[in-house]
DNA sequence: TCGACACTTCGACGTATGTCAAAGCATTGG
DNA sequence: CCAATGCTTTGACATACGTCGAAGTGTCGA
């Protein structure tokens, strides 16, 4: 069995301690891998830099599906991963339903990555 | 089909500009996609952290495989993405293979996940 | 109330991933 | 040479993941 499966709770303070600052624990690095995966994926990473960089500040999901080109389907289904990570958060108004990058949770999860201490 | 396969190119300067800074090109997202998939495992995360935070700067394979509680193969293969990735180099001496972060890899990795320009 | 629109959830599919035992490769000591 | 040691590859397996069409949910205008 490759590991448990387990939901990432976006309360807890991104983590921990950098990597860099000795050795991680097995709970930590389950809680980061979770954030790393939602991040390691070439639609998210698409899905999150446009985000970053909207003037507005936030983009409708139709709108999104089509700039990386997937079904709307698919792209629903990332984006919820990224929310569940922490990194981007919705807001419906109307029929539509509007996201944003959660830059701070991004920074943090950086840090998380930092070589030192 | 869920996306091809390619194999990394540790060659390439870590990918591009900050994910922040403008909409990321979909090669771009999945280089970066590929490396921060190297790091997005919790075994992965703590030998990365392990040889960071090792005094002597280096750790044996064998020796890793026992700090992180999984068997030498499956060791070997998270070393093999690591250096995959250019996250770790190693360096066989005698009948011991000895793994070192590549500490400037990871920087590299972290500024592309920048919030801003 | 109904219909149309925007998005999400469900179901199913193929592929990728993590794991270990077993077999395969080096390297050294006898 | 041969055997032992240390690591990597291979093979096989179960699970996770990305994808889309279809069905479901919500919201608003007519």
């Amino acid at each position: 069995m490759p590991k448990p499966l387990p939901v990432i709770d976006v309360s807890s303070p991104i983590c921990c301690a950098p990597i860099g600052a000795g050795p991680v624990a097995e709970d930590d690095a389950v809680a980061l891998a979770l954030r790393l995966k939602a991040l390691a994926d070439p639609v998210r990473i698409r899905l999150l830099s446009l985000l970053m960089g909207s003037v507005r500040g936030e983009i409708g999901a139709g709108a999104l599906a089509e700039a990386v080109g997937v079904s709307a389907a698919t792209a629903s289904h990332h984006l919820a991963q990224l929310r569940n990570a922490g990194l981007v958060d919705s807001q419906r108004r109307g029929v539509h339903v509007f996201y944003r990058a959660e830059k701070d949770n991004l920074e943090a999860l950086r840090t998380v990555l930092a070589t030192c201490c």
